[in-house]
RNA sequence: GCCCCGGUAGCCCAACGGCAGAGGCGAUGGUCUCAAACACCAUUCAGUGUGAGUUCGAAUCUCACCCGGGGCACCA
């Protein structure tokens, strides 16, 4: 035979000639475009796979890479289990990475961006995803954000889009407000910098009005969404039971109402305390305390963010001249101004109980303000404010009594009391702060909102959206504290639609979580003109059946989708309320156990890694290298062994003998075993996204199919065809390239990612013995083989018989005898 | 400080409460080669972070602690 020389031709193929021929052929199949009709007729079943679209600030890179490797054998999979597949993709295409580079580069923003989505495109083509490019869209296209508009304008419609005065996050660097959301350690999440705080007018949509919404319906989802991200969001949300309380005070008509989680400690409030920034403080501080009270705020204001964060800085406030009531002890108690109490969580005012809190202790000491202890510490208890569990203490008035009640019931009867007496009630609040919406900047979607100054706040009509961005370029977009919008006199300047009056256009674009909070149902209905979505696609493809991404965005683009989800629920548009079903979160790619950075040294090119290792290998890589959910270090795993592996599947398909089509019926039953048990496990993996075990349970069939080949059955058996072409489906789910080559090779027509997903012949799962272990005091001493149907009673006979079981027992007295039939028997001396 | 998640071979990772090892990387030896690469064959290495407990039996369940990662944090 020619073996060697074919052995020698067949040693590997060229990874570079194998993509460069596959490519033309998948685009003209276009296997994965969503068949909107098929789900219409009921003819297969809707998946709605999505992975996060990205943002077009360069060529893919490794993070991009490992996201649709992973999204992508879920999609492959669903496909292949005959679902219809939705799998759309687009680009989030607004934002200041683009608008930095177009003032840098004297351009318009579009140029850069559609330039990168270009490239992105085609480097998306090259990766081999299985995307349906018939559904692509870009947010910052006017088709796209007409309709982020114009849901601006129906959230505003239902009082959820609203503008306020309030102090906000300020982003020096980006010259822009921030969400709290993109406030990270006092720094700007985009770019670092320390964020300080301006007082502004800005647009906020009411996300606190879905907190409860928001909290409670995390609870089904939390057995599919990761852990991180479910804590994440309600630690974001952050509900707390407590009560509102009112404080008489002296000289003002209004009673100074505060929110406390511990209404049981009331006896022990000996002081008050309002934020120094809230209008509250300014309200009631007297003419006398006025100048103390604004050289205070004046240097709250000047701290940074990080500065204020510090849990360790040492007390400041200054006493506002004004006194309240204590409404149970009736005790006269100063109010104070502090910056550790919060103008924008609760009231924006505390009671100060410091025999019960640390911080209100430590104000108490610092201003030598009296400490009264309502909670009875244990025995030897040496600490300050005590926060703990006891009994009520100090806590009695003619009219109630607390003392001897523990916290829990303390609080009970106290809320009742306040209740009764029109003094308060219980109170539920959230950490949650509404989203503020509006950004200094050019590049994003203009808020449709004309300034009149004779009507006010006029919404753009619906007929006039989309609201388009002017021409500015360059210099013109040089951030300044106000939008760039601001400077364009053209643009700006419009007759009010109300009135017909001079008025202006606001000025401010919308944060660019808004237009991600919605893309994902866009993509339903991508050419929708008379609506954002066709809610009868949005019904027939909807929720997301599986979402894949970063879970850097918990408490972001995840959060607010969510929101959106709701809000359009209950204008009647959609029928479901959370938007992804299942969400995978996969971690990230690092190198030599550090983030991959310029300033490290240490980034991984994709493009490198591709050029000299081919796209299945690399993909394999990520796929192979850990559980999805894991970070992966470049530095751990090995494209180049990824790649030997594939080879040596590949020439599995070289060396197949029989027909396609040949029955396997007739084949070697040993290796028919492994072929589907090997399906029917990766299923059940797939399913549980243990795409690390599917990769190495194929490389055991191909292992074994190699062996039946070598020194087996040999090449001619059906069961070596069978295995082989299993090995082909199993790798089109990772390495599309390889699969496709094998499956040709094996005299089949492309596409593979067109087959269905291999039956399991539920017979070859049965195995004809099995190994039972046989242990005396809990250690192995024997090994039987035995059928799997074995009786207990016979499998401890066989057991007992056993000459090593009988040396391990050694005569001593059986005292008990376990039996799991047919794996195992533990014998107890 | 509070709350989550995770610690298995030199490394990445498997293991329905039942034989600690499926797979890969690396290393070593061999076959092939003039030599090397590739390929193939073989070998190597842990008793599961630590300490208790439950159990006939624990990597797996419970508790405490240690280490690593994450979330929240002057949120009353």
């Amino acid at each position: 035979m020619n073996e060697h020389e074919g052995h020698h031709e067949a040693a590997s193929y060229d990874v570079q000639a194998v993509e460069a021929k596959w490519q033309p052929v998948w685009e003209k199949l276009d296997p994965f475009r969503a068949d909107d009709a098929a789900v219409a007729s009921g003819e297969r079943p809707k998946y709605y796979a999505l992975t996060m679209f990205p943002y077009p600030s360069g060529d893919l890179h490794m993070g991009h890479a490992e996201v649709m490797a992973l999204h992508d054998v879920i999609a492959r999979y669903r496909r292949m289990q005959g679902y219809e597949v939705l799998n759309p993709m687009g680009w989030d295409s607004f934002g200041l990475n683009a608008e930095n580079a177009a003032i840098k580069r004297n351009e318009h923003p579009a140029t850069f961006t559609y330039a990168n989505i270009e490239v992105q495109y085609e480097s998306f083509k090259r990766y081999a995803t299985a995307f349906d490019w018939s559904r692509r869209l870009h947010t910052s296209d006017p088709e796209y954000y007409h309709w982020t508009q114009w849901l601006f304008l129906k959230f505003r419609e239902r009082g959820l889009a609203y503008r306020k005065l309030s102090p906000v996050n300020w982003c020096p660097q980006d010259q822009t407000v921030l969400a709290n959301e993109q406030v990270v350690d006092g720094r700007c999440e985009r770019c670092g910098a320390e964020v300080t705080k301006r007082e502004l007018t800005q647009w906020y949509f009411k996300i606190t009005e879905y907190a409860d919404r928001l909290l409670a319906d995390m609870e089904p989802l939390a057995e599919r969404w990761p852990d991180r991200v479910v804590h994440s969001q309600v630690n974001w949300i952050g509900r707390s039971e407590g009560a509102h309380v009112a404080f008489e005070v002296e000289g003002r008509d209004k009673a100074l109402t505060v929110y406390t989680t511990r209404p049981d400690t009331l006896f022990g409030a000996t002081f008050m305390v309002v934020a120094a920034d809230a209008h509250l403080a300014g309200e009631l501080v007297t003419d006398e305390q006025r100048p103390a009270y604004e050289a205070y705020l004046e240097e709250v204001r000047k701290a940074s963010e990080i500065e204020r964060m510090a849990t360790d800085r040492p007390k400041t406030g200054v006493f506002l001249g004004v006194h309240a009531t204590n409404p149970v002890t009736g005790q006269r108690i100063p109010v104070w101004a502090a910056d550790y109490v919060l103008a924008d969580y609760g009231t924006g005012a505390i009671m100060a109980v410091p025999g019960q809190d640390q911080r209100d202790y430590d104000f108490a000491k610092a201003f030598d303000l009296p400490i009264v202890r309502t909670v009875q510490p244990p025995e030897g208890w040496e600490g300050e404010a005590y926060t703990g569990a006891g009994p009520a203490i100090n806590s009695a008035n003619e009219d109630i009594s607390l003392d001897g009640l523990e916290v829990a019931e303390a609080k009970r009867v106290t809320i009742d009391w306040l209740t009764a007496q029109g003094l308060g009630s219980g109170a539920v609040n959230y950490r949650l702060r509404d989203w503020l919406l509006s950004r200094q900047r050019f590049w994003g979607a203009p808020i449709p909102i004309i300034h009149c100054p004779s009507c006010g706040e006029v919404p753009v009509p619906e007929d006039q959206l989309p609201v388009v961005l002017p021409e500015l370029k360059g210099a013109d977009l040089k951030p300044k504290g106000v939008s760039p919008l601001a400077a364009a006199e053209d643009w700006v300047n419009v007759d009010c639609p109300s009135c017909g009056g001079p008025a202006k256009r606001d000025s401010d674009t919308m944060d660019t979580f808004v237009d991600s909070s919605w893309y994902f149902l866009r993509f339903c209905s991508p050419g929708a003109t008379d609506g954002p979505f066709d809610p009868a696609q949005v019904r027939m493809w909807g929720p997301v059946d599986q979402y894949v991404g970063g879970v850097e965005h918990a408490v972001l683009h995840l959060l607010y989708a969510r929101f959106f989800t709701k809000v359009l629920h209950d204008m009647g548009m959609l029928d479901f309320t959370e938007p992804f079903q299942a969400l995978l979160g996969q971690g990230v790619v690092v190198n030599q156990g550090k983030k991959m950075s310029k300033s490290l040294g240490n980034g991984v090119n994709l493009g490198e890694q591709l050029d000299k290792f081919g796209v299945d290998a690399v993909r394999l890589t990520l796929v192979f290298a850990s559980p999805p959910e894991d970070n992966i270090d470049w530095a751990d795993v090995s494209p180049a062994g990824s790649l030997r592996f594939l080879q040596r599947a590949w020439r599995l398909s070289g060396d197949v003998t029989s027909e396609p089509g040949a029955d396997a019926g007739a084949g070697d039953v040993g290796l028919r075993k492994v072929t589907h048990r090997t399906v029917h496990d990766a299923a059940e993996l797939l399913e549980n996204h243990r795409f690390n075990v599917v990769v190495a349970r194929t490389m055991e069939l191909v292992n074994a199919t190699r062996k039946a080949i070598d020194s087996g059955c040999g090449p001619a058996d059906p069961a070596v065809r069978e295995a082989t072409e299993t090995v082909a489906i199993l790798l089109s789910l990772v390495a599309p390239y390889t699969a496709e080559e094998m499956w040709e090779r094996l005299g089949h027509q492309p596409s593979v990612a067109q087959v269905a997903w291999p039956t399991v012949d539920e017979s070859l799962l049965v195995e004809d013995t099995v190994t039972a272990i046989v242990q005396v005091q809990g250690k192995v001493k024997a090994r039987l083989e035995v059928a799997p149907d074995v009786s207990d009673a016979d499998l401890e006979a066989a057991a007992m018989a056993d000459p090593d079981v009988v040396r391990a027992i050694d005569g001593r007295e059986v005292r008990r005898v376990i039996v799991r039939a047919p794996k195992l028997v533990n014998i107890v001396v």
